[in-house]
DNA sequence: AAACCAAGTTTCAAATAATGAGACTAGTTT
DNA sequence: AAACTAGTCTCATTATTTGAAACTTGGTTT
């Protein structure tokens, strides 16, 4: 979903890899074809290329296939260069430590959040479960003050990708809407999620930026309506913005990729 | 290393995330370019349409490429479809608070060990930094008694593909060697890592396989031979059996992929 | 400031690989 | 045993990849 199709042979095979993904469960190659664009015997050379390649499973008693293990060897790398998580974890773990709730990090992939690192409030670090997760960004305290915070023609292309779709009666339902809160966001330097994702769950997220005002990904602090409300949040604004400079400081050293290429066809 | 190649132009993009993820820092065009074995404009085509699908990150002050943040997404995925991960937490945990020593989960990929999961005796959950890491089969505890349990076939592939390079004096060097150490572990049902990778680091692994024989994974438990001793960790054995057996219990029903292909060219 | 150099990028005709309609096979149901 | 289904294979056509060479860019030296 928001995904460039279109370059070539490589980027179909990965579209078909994104599919199978998609299923969120092992998946017979009929059921793949049904949902599939491609004909018969490219879908199946394809899949076929694929599990040879590792990036697929299959498994042979039932037929199906699911992502490979190749796809966890890759993304340990991917984790310890591309993201933030190394870099952050001491930091998120005293901002957790502090405030006692939720605290996420998450980055931009293709106009679609990805929670890099989160910690439970008081409970064990349950990892992988969050980790790698995608959420819409249009309605997540995360997802709009990185938007906010995006150069425009980058902004222009997220917010277009973005599907709107309702899940509360306060879910901003329009590009204008969208629009008129990033905005508001930046002015503020940080954003609230006010239950438009789910009922009960509310938010305040910041921005973690270079000094450039490049967007690298975004913290956020979460808890419910009853426990707290969003004054009570906009506390954890002050600790919040402090976490992120620890983070920005740190990750000019080491400097982290950008989520815009050259040709303007990829966020 | 060991992995297909030659699946037309998707197996070849792939090589070249796998040469960017093997860097394991932020690489370079021309770093890249004088380790690779393709053309300079082919090798560039790669990487571009690496870039543009979100495989690899490009970060455009350093003009250098990683492994990108789509990874991290499907490499969720894969971990929750194609891994013993969720099915085993919870016994991992149990082992883990019950013998009070490292342990590990892991799959072979491609002829080497893939690290699942991991506990740290006493200390916190620190995931995704583990889980993803490869290790070499010839001379990990894991690795042999899943290489141990393998068809004849797949035996045979995986062995040939083993570096055996000498890590310290106990290390078995030879195909021959281990060869025999294969058999003897298929003989007692477990294995032992005797510092054969790392000095005084020493292990008992217990394969993890399906009741028709076919090898899921292996658990192990790790120490050093200042806390203790081989007999010490072959106390461990019954409750790593009893462990085995109950991931493999759950597994069957939940039923995993394979780690061979029907073209016989994948492990 | 001109010449040089290195790194990265683009071009384009030739070579190669991807494509997909259709045929085939194996397994299952009527 | 015929009809059906899911999966796999073939091969001429078509479209894409390929890479030598040329070009551009930014930085460094003379």
């Amino acid at each position: 979903m928001g995904r460039v199709t279109g370059d070539g042979t490589v980027g179909k095979a990965l579209e078909v890899l994104d599919q199978v993904a998609a299923f969120g469960r092992p998946v017979r190659f009929g059921e793949l074809l049904s949902q599939s664009d491609f004909p018969k015997p490219t879908l199946y050379r394809f899949v076929q290329t694929l599990t040879n390649q590792g990036m697929l499973a299959y498994n042979p008693e039932r037929q199906t296939y699911s992502p490979g293990l190749r796809l966890v060897r890759l993304a340990h790398a991917a984790w310890d260069q591309s993201t933030l998580a190394p870099v952050a974890r001491p930091h998120i773990d005293a901002l957790s430590n502090a405030v006692g709730e939720t605290v996420h990090l998450a980055q931009l992939d293709a106009a679609q959040v990805l929670y890099i690192d989160k910690r439970n409030a008081g409970k064990p670090v349950e990892m992988y479960s969050q980790a790698g997760k995608v959420g819409p960004a249009y309605c997540t305290g995360v997802g709009k003050v990185m938007m906010a915070f995006l150069d425009e023609v980058t902004a222009d292309r997220v917010i277009e990708q973005q599907s709107f779709h309702v899940f509360t009666e306060h879910t901003l339902d329009t590009a204008e809407a969208l629009r008129a809160e990033l905005s508001d966001i930046r002015q503020n330097g940080y954003g609230f999620d006010r239950e438009e994702h789910e009922p009960g769950i509310i938010c305040v997220a910041m921005p973690i930026l270079t000094d450039t005002g490049r967007v690298l990904g975004a913290l956020s602090v979460t808890s419910t309506t009853s426990r707290t409300n969003l004054a009570g949040l906009e506390a954890y604004v002050p600790i919040l913005r402090d976490t992120a400079a620890k983070i920005t400081r740190e990750a000019q050293n080491w400097s982290f990729p950008d989520y815009h290429t050259k040709e303007a066809t990829r966020i």
